[in-house]
DNA sequence: GCTTTAAAAAGTAACTT
DNA sequence: AAGTTACTTTGAAAAGC
């Protein structure tokens, strides 16, 4: 099996970022007394943060309307979380759009090349005009790709994260072309 | 038609002011560090071309300073670390780095990352050791490098730990402390460094 | 640009035991 | 010296300063 198939096998989705809306306006200040473990500081930030345990997920509900889901660790549990939040402020008394649309608005991914990665040689094989590696500030070698639009981190221990995809497809195109490079450069 | 020029004049003053506030913080930052005058010129030709290329709109004059003169050092093989340059500078350790990012890929640095081999002359005579102590400190980072033990990890930390296995080879002793004072790392990493380095190239130590 | 959320990678740092 | 917590980097959305 290629090295590109084994990399892929080892992605995992650590995180999903997603946005929707219930179509109608809230009053922050009430929904934060009626929903315990409601944190909510307009002065800090204007979202009210709520969340929930199964799944791990944290909202943002915002006065528009509009929340921002984050933490799930799947489209899926993207969606049973929203379906939690959505009850809780159903139960509230507020209007909520039978049908919202959801948004993946970013997906971060982790995986594993299997090989300890030569960070130097790497940063001068893709070329230093297209990478970002100072390790005196962070020990992961940045690569942006265009095509599918991610960004890549490329650590030491042949471990990666993929990051800005939109979907999981993104992420495993995103493996396989890293693979395929880096073979191409004889540096994995 | 006379404002127009009016407004040239008062633009080419302000570019002028800035250019020459600029340059004056350079030089305040380079005497505070002690840098030769062939690094000042340097930062100040990168940041001449910041100018040029307007890299400067959105950011404070300090930080492109102080990044243009971060990586003057690296240009000249000197490096010094964001933490010394923020320590001279008015702005963050964090803003300096951003800073440094964005003018290094506006204006096609291609720099790479700092080697440690290149802190070994500054922090050694930090530490008043000899010629000996330090090239065999650069033939132990020659090593490492070629064994992959320096990918990731912070170059400072590297330098450290071969420079602290160096002396106890070159019976002129160090203690942790005083390399990682000199090196601005902590005794942790310069333990974690040594340690690793030791194994992997198959260097007795004896305390 | 900032503020807040979550999560991974690996290195470094700052505390506590 | 070991453990824990926390900060560095990447991405995106939300409303407002």
């Amino acid at each position: 099996m290629s090295k590109a198939e084994e990399a892929k096998k080892t992605i995992t989705i650590e995180n999903v970022v997603a946005s929707t809306a219930i179509g109608q306006e809230i009053d922050l200040k009430s929904v934060t007394l009626a929903l315990e473990g409601a944190d909510y500081d307009p002065e800090q930030f204007p979202g009210l943060v709520y969340r929930t345990k199964d799944p791990k997920t944290a909202a943002l509900i915002f006065r528009s309307g509009k929340i921002v889901c984050t933490g799930a660790k799947s489209i899926e549990d993207v969606d049973r979380g929203l379906k939690k939040v959505f009850k809780k402020i159903a139960s509230v008394g507020i209007k909520v759009d039978p049908n919202p649309e959801i948004t993946v608005q970013n997906i971060v991914a982790s995986a594993d090349l299997g090989s300890v990665l030569n960070l130097n040689a790497i940063a001068i094989g893709l070329g230093l005009e297209n990478i970002e590696y100072e390790p005196e500030q962070f020990p992961g070698l940045v690569y942006r790709l265009d095509s599918p639009k991610v960004v890549v981190l490329l650590f030491g221990s042949g471990k990666l994260v993929v990051t800005g995809g939109k979907k999981p497809k993104d992420a495993e195109e995103a493996v396989e072309r890293i693979v395929k490079e880096l073979e191409g450069l004889a540096l994995l | 038609r006379l404002r127009k020029w009016q407004r040239r004049i008062r633009v080419s003053n302000a570019t002028e002011r800035n250019l020459a506030f600029a340059l004056s913080e350079l030089d305040r930052m380079a005497s505070a560090l002690g840098l030769p005058r062939n690094i000042r010129e340097t930062s100040a030709v990168v940041y001449r071309k910041a100018v040029t290329k307007n890299l400067i709109r959105g950011r404070s004059i300090e930080g492109v300073a102080a990044a243009a003169l971060y990586a003057a050092c690296r240009q000249n093989g000197v490096p010094r670390t964001l933490d010394e340059i923020a320590e001279v500078s008015r702005v963050s350790r964090k803003e300096i780095g951003r800073t440094y990012r964005f003018i290094s890929r506006e204006l096609g640095l291609k720099l790479m990352p700092t080697s440690p081999i290149d802190y070994v002359p500054r922090f050694c005579s930090g530490l008043n050791l000899k010629g000996e102590v330090q090239s065999r400190a650069v033939e132990i980072l020659r090593q490492a490098a070629e064994k992959e033990l320096t990918s990731g990890r912070g170059p400072t930390g590297v330098a450290a730990a071969a420079i602290y296995i160096s002396s106890i080879l070159c019976g002129e002793r160090r203690t942790q402390r005083e390399v990682a004072n000199v090196a601005g790392v902590t005794e942790v990493t310069i333990r974690n460094r040594y340690k690793e380095l030791a194994e992997e190239l198959d260097i007795e130590i004896i305390l």
